[in-house]
DNA sequence: CCGGTTGCTGCAACCGGTTGCGGCGGGACG
DNA sequence: CGTCCCGCCGCAACCGGTTGCAGCAACCGG
């Protein structure tokens, strides 16, 4: 592994004068610095991180933290964070929860080996956020804490838009398909879907599940855990209404014809075999969240404590339509 | 930030000693060990990584370098090789190249920062591979790479399970979906399908595809790319898959009853309303392989220089049947 | 009672960039 | 021709753990 000194000795300089050829240009003459950039290169020289880290203080690594890497729902922000990283030179230490609520845990272990960290954590105790806060640049993804940078996409909006979608196509009694308890975001979306359906009349219930996957949803769709007269539903994830598409289609129940599905993400939501997208869906900016938390992250100046609410997009798919007009006793 | 100096003030000894305290029990007093242990964990004493790891030579952490954070395929690889790192205290720096095949380019930018790579990359050539090997430890996932550490599903055999199940079903026409251009593994898959449909007396007919994922599919049951006595298809990723059931379904045509459909992956295969699962297809240990590649850059030992093959398993699911008796011309 | 061994601890060097500060040489100006 | 200034460069300290080596005390056997 070459070393600056290597380098410094090639071209017959100090190891200051080779150290500020390359990150100080400027302070160099131009013939010394051209020579020192051309051996290094050459050389192919390679900084060692760890010492500028020792001296400087700041690693240019950021941590992500996330609950889970199987969970298709977070590999967007990653990517976004992961690609503005790079941008700007800097990498990406990467720890998922993985099971329980450790996250914070994880952040904690992450202290010295990064500038900051991206919390993506549902359910950890605002308290303790705000107490990691105080050791280490934070940026918070998908949950709005107060006093801390946060950004969340504004799907308990986008969930008014998917109630609002459903309520002019004639539903009433409508589904919710939620998280797994404890998730703050989950609630203010539930909180937001039901004012708009009590407000016109409408009722909605809301059940809970595990796993953000299309097993749950086949498994609803066996199950069917609403009554009979609930002509739409809503699944938090994507991934559930698809499977309660599937599931539902296959015993019989026509969607949207008997019943209409939405999701609050969009990641199983693409597509159009010439007849628009498979499902109504909420489009939702992961890509950006993780970009602009990262961006809070590396920028120069400290990221704002405030909450930055990224908007969220209605997408109408063949998965939505008006309830049939009779409500008879189906399974 | 609690230093190493700190705590060893505070115990009245000496940087050494306090060091040895922790790293090397063995080496100090029992009175001594046990006041600076106490003493750096109510302190909260971090070490500084960097200083250690400009001493010793090792960060501790593993670079691990995917084609796309999107991508939900590489989702439980990336779970599995991050668990492994954090149960033996290391850490995961995580790059994607998300565009073009630069997995080996944004590795060498990772050398000083860890300790090895954990690489999938399907296309990157294999010399510059084993050029990056002679100057990092390096495993290679999903990419048999002779004189290389690498660990593949032995999907090549799993999809002359496929085949083999196919064929006894009565299929003799087959379709098969593949990777983008250039994948060497799937380039085996497809050479193992076709020689068992060949001897069986079938015909496997390939098309290339771009993304894995449900839009691909959909668009593919919408433009069907096979000849119309083709009554079964294999998708190499399950989302495809998933979107060829979809989309035949919804032009009518009935899977399994007129198109059988499976996938080489079981990331969308799970479930099953009490009826089995929704998808045949092969279960691929993607967390194995993950867990193993990262042992092995972990281990004391260095990793074996020879290609480990993880099995495969068929999940025999609801979207393979046997063909329909007369083959009438379909959409 | 003495030489040797063992057990524990501290000193100081070391890893490899970074940077404050001082020095040196040349040009400009009086 | 002398002085001052400025541009450029090198010395050495520094970041914070880690570890080779030496020193010291206690204990052993002879």
């Amino acid at each position: 592994m070459i070393r600056l000194e290597d380098v410094a000795r090639a071209a017959g300089v100090s190891k200051s004068t080779a150290s500020r050829a390359l990150s100080r240009p400027d302070l160099v003459a131009a013939g010394t610095r051209e020579k020192v950039q051309r051996l290094a290169a050459e050389m192919g020289l390679s900084l060692n991180p760890a010492a500028r880290a020792l001296f400087t203080g700041r690693t240019g690594t950021v941590a992500m933290v996330v609950p889970s890497l199987t969970n298709p729902y977070f590999g967007p922000i990653l990517a976004g964070a992961q690609r503005e990283l790079s941008a700007s030179g800097g990498h990406a230490l990467i720890s998922s929860a993985s099971d329980g609520d450790r996250e914070v845990e994880l952040a904690a272990s992450l202290l010295g080996h990064a500038d900051g960290v991206l919390l993506v954590t549902p359910r950890a105790p605002e308290e303790r956020l705000r107490e990691l806060a105080t050791r280490i640049p934070l940026a918070v993804i998908d949950r709005p804490v107060p006093e801390l940078p946060a950004y969340v996409a504004d799907t308990p909006r986008g969930v008014g838009l998917l109630a609002a979608h459903l309520l002019e196509l004639g539903h009433r009694r409508i589904g919710y398909v939620g998280g797994p308890d404890g998730s703050s975001l989950d609630r203010l979306r539930i909180d937001a879907a039901q004012d708009r359906v009590r407000t016109a009349g409408g009722r909605l219930d809301v059940v809970g599940s595990e796993s953000p996957d299309l097993d749950t949803g086949l498994r609803l769709a066996a199950h069917w855990p609403f009554d009979d007269d609930v002509t739409a539903v809503v699944a938090y994830s994507s991934y559930i209404a698809l499977g309660l598409l599937i599931g539902l289609r296959e015993r019989g129940v026509e969607v949207p014809g008997r019943m209409s599905v939405a999701a609050v993400d969009h990641l199983a939501a693409v597509g159009g075999n010439g007849s628009g997208p498979l499902l109504t869906a909420l489009r939702v900016p992961l890509e950006e969240l993780g970009r602009a938390a990262a961006a809070a992250l590396v920028g120069s100046t400290p990221a704002p404590a405030e909450v930055t609410r990224i908007g969220t997009e209605l997408l109408l798919g063949r998965s939505t339509g008006a309830p049939a007009p009779r409500s008879p006793r189906g399974t």
